[in-house]
DNA sequence: ATGTTTTTGGAATATTTTTTTCGTTTGTCG
DNA sequence: CGACAAACGAAAAAAATATTCCAAAAACAT
């Protein structure tokens, strides 16, 4: 038994551990360092049984390798795993309140605050079946046009980036209001737009979905709130939160990512 | 024991049962169905005696409970809890054909926990003092050069029309890797460059780096690790989670804003 | 009210899971 | 090559956890 200190109890100290434990491992438990850098969730819950198996090693070694990082057992890493998966939203939130009264000089501190919450609270008040409706039209189409200028520029870009990926066929819309209408008219029968902009609401991206709509051309609009002038096909609301009147693009990122990958889902689906 | 027929293995067709079972259900076993619906993290990963606990019952009930909805055992109930918790791609991949009739709300939460994760994580990893050197060496710089290629585009992106907006020239570097080194070339003395990549690190952006290295251009890395080829300057390191093997860009998008916020603030009071 | 049925919770039991032990294997150094 | 130490894995022991049983309490019908 050769217990070193005390063990990290969180998840994100844990993984440096392993990280930089792994060298001088001898070589079963190095594998193991391997399985759980590359499988928390399974970490979390499998049983140390079923973990030795899909690690192909045994019980002893999984304990030898928890001790080795300083645990008294396997269970109390496994501990460390499973804290990662609770939703410790409540955690968090106490932690704002706390920051709310030390230091408001911490910015980053806002603003990760900001972003986490954007995230959560969009958990709540996303209409999740109008989500999934906007993933699948992405994978039915033939090209996905993508619209947002200034602060959500970036959000279509990443979109664009991510649906690329995963293999589909989208295009984003250049910004200068002259060319962009004569882009979209380029877009055929069975394309698709999706727009992102929120108050203030971008000119051009008004625009082009008014094009879309005018020529029937199919849409999700990503945007903030019912009154919004992006109206046509699925609508999606999204809330995000301000630090210091800058607002976070935490949720509209995460749609992003979701439409992404769940419309990849989806066409790999289709193609079954 | 009065088992009905077989009991849902999903996630969603546990919450449709549980829902719709709860009217029926003796008082104590309708206080867990209330328990179950708001607590799906806890009914995952606690034991028997602790969620009996936690819902102010015991552990016969909560057996009784399992049972009525139809399991063998709460055994068999916990797992399709624990199996939602399960985020990994290769399940989703099998079981492709069960996703179709499956809502999206794993998906979205799942990326939504990862992004507030990355945020919140952030805040204890950063190194708060260089985070500051960075922004306040963006205020003093002539012009900000913004390297990010493939998944950090878009955070260079934001961070280009962040500091536009806060009104610190900047100028976004192009991706083509033969225009950008003779780009940055343009770059003045007390220009400044600001690089994101993270494995696998782009050679347009390590070239970037190199290249201000050379040149004697001062510089601030944003990557994931020590050993990150991006070595020049100040560094700041991020560790993002991912999802489904698709990391999330929270915690650079975070960093991005602070970046702009600070040399905001730092801007304006060189000026006083 | 009174007998009957249903529901409940504590304690005993059965099962599963983790931990330790110990003999075997593997690798290293003289 | 041979002695020694480190690493390993099978299986027994210990601990933790889930399940069942049963008597008491509560709800219900008459």
């Amino acid at each position: 038994m050769d217990a070193v200190s005390v063990p990290p109890q969180t998840y994100e100290g844990l993984i440096e551990l392993i990280t930089s434990s792994h060298d001088h491992m001898p070589k079963r438990l190095r594998d193991i360092a391997q399985f759980a850098l590359t499988n928390p969730e399974k970490m979390a819950l499998d049983t140390l049984a079923e973990l030795a198996e899909s690690a192909d090693s045994n019980p002893s070694t999984m304990v030898r390798f928890a001790k080795q990082l300083g645990y008294s057992g396997f269970s109390q890493l496994q501990n460390v795993f499973r804290e990662r998966l609770r939703g410790n939203w409540a955690s968090y939130e106490s932690r704002l309140t706390d920051l709310n009264d030390s230091s408001p000089e911490d910015i980053f501190d806002s603003i990760a605050m900001s972003a986490a919450r954007s995230a959560m609270a969009t958990r709540e008040n996303l209409n999740k079946a109008d989500a999934k409706a906007a993933a699948m039209r992405i994978a039915s189409a033939d090209v996905v046009w993508l619209a947002g200028s200034g602060r959500t520029e970036c959000v279509a870009s990443y979109l664009s980036y991510m649906l690329t990926r995963i293999g589909i066929m989208n295009r984003l819309i250049s910004l200068s209001p002259s060319q962009s209408l004569q882009e979209l008219s380029l877009a055929g029968e069975n394309d698709f737009l999706c727009a992102f902009s929120y108050m203030p609401y971008s000119d051009v991206t008004i625009a082009l979905v008014d094009a879309a709509r005018r020529r029937d051309l199919d849409c999700v609009c990503i945007t903030d709130t019912e009154v919004s002038p992006l109206n046509h096909g699925i609508r999606l609301f999204l809330k995000e939160e301000d630090y210091a009147g800058f607002r976070t693009l935490a949720a509209s990122m995460n749609m992003a990512q979701y439409l992404a990958i769940e419309a990849g889902i989806q066409k790999r689906s289709m193609k079954a």
